[in-house]
DNA sequence: AAATAATAATTGACTAGTCAACAATCAATT
DNA sequence: AATTGATTGTTGACTAGTCAATTATTATTT
């Protein structure tokens, strides 16, 4: 078994060998996606969009006129309904979107985003693109793919989330 | 080119192809770091120790008896500072860890964990392992240090943070 | 020695993610 | 029709990360 000096034991002044890949593989999975937000957020936060308003913005876009309800914004996001309702609150605040009840199923809470919203993601594209091709850049194109396909198998592996 | 279908595009419930696989790399890294995240605080939790807690109490276990100072350890971590003093509020509440001004330079707090921490620490190690293998278990030895190549590469290569 | 600059840490105000408890509405029964 | 149960969304209380501003101490300069 080779003996393989780490990167990322000085990266974090770490004086012992990790116990394993495995560790030294989920810490820097930590690490990596720290950095690569931190970077997208740059591009964001001058815009005052936080990036899990961005997502939901995208999501919105993407849901068109007929709107999504707030449980169906969170079934496409990471996050619990708890967050997504006060994020949509501050979004609603900065009238990128508006809710409305739903007229059938008046549980329903109906989410769009407005034409200012969309001016908003418009603005946003090329430099956000050009984020995610930097983020990568140092990678060729088939080692992105490979880096994809080991992520999409980690993600098939985990049991019952 | 081959016209790869993307799992994170069902996973995600998205109708459109992702504009690039740099995209889909950045996304696919974030949402398989959540999960893992997620896979962690299970181990965590029942403790009453959060994640960014129990880091904080492994650097101050690797600092030993001469402790750490509040900008010391959040060179370890990715946070800045003022979240550092917040967390490790937390654990003194919870006696894991004590402070102190530093005798030579009163500007300086040096913090240390506490026996109980250690204590804590020493619980929680077989798990915390266990949760760190099964996390990666899906891949081959050789493919987890594939992964971790590929992520010290993709860090190596961000400009300047 | 007094004034100024630099450093270490903290506080305030915000966004966010999490769980538990709750309110409102709809669906299904009796 | 009225009660029960499920679904949808919200609020409260906590941990966390971020930026800007502030305090306390130390170092440097005049």
């Amino acid at each position: 078994m080779a003996q393989r000096s780490s990167r990322l034991e000085d990266e974090i002044h770490q004086t012992r060998p990790f116990r394993s890949t495995s560790q030294e593989a989920a810490l820097s999975l930590f690490r990596t996606a720290d950095i690569i937000r931190r970077k997208f957020s740059q591009v964001l936060e001058p815009k005052g969009v936080t990036q899990q308003q961005y997502n939901v913005l995208r999501i919105l876009r993407g849901a068109g006129e007929d709107g999504l309800n707030t449980l169906a914004i969170g079934e496409r996001m990471v996050e619990r309904t708890p967050g997504i309702t006060r994020l949509i609150d501050r979004l609603e605040k900065k009238s990128w979107v508006e809710r409305q009840r739903a007229p059938g199923d008046r549980r329903c809470v109906v989410c769009r985003i407005t034409p200012s919203g969309l001016q908003l993601l418009a603005e946003l594209e090329a430099p956000m693109n050009d984020a995610d091709d930097q983020a990568l850049s140092m990678l060729s194109q088939s080692e992105q793919e490979q880096l994809v396909e080991l992520l999409d198998r980690i993600r098939d592996g985990q049991s019952d989330p």
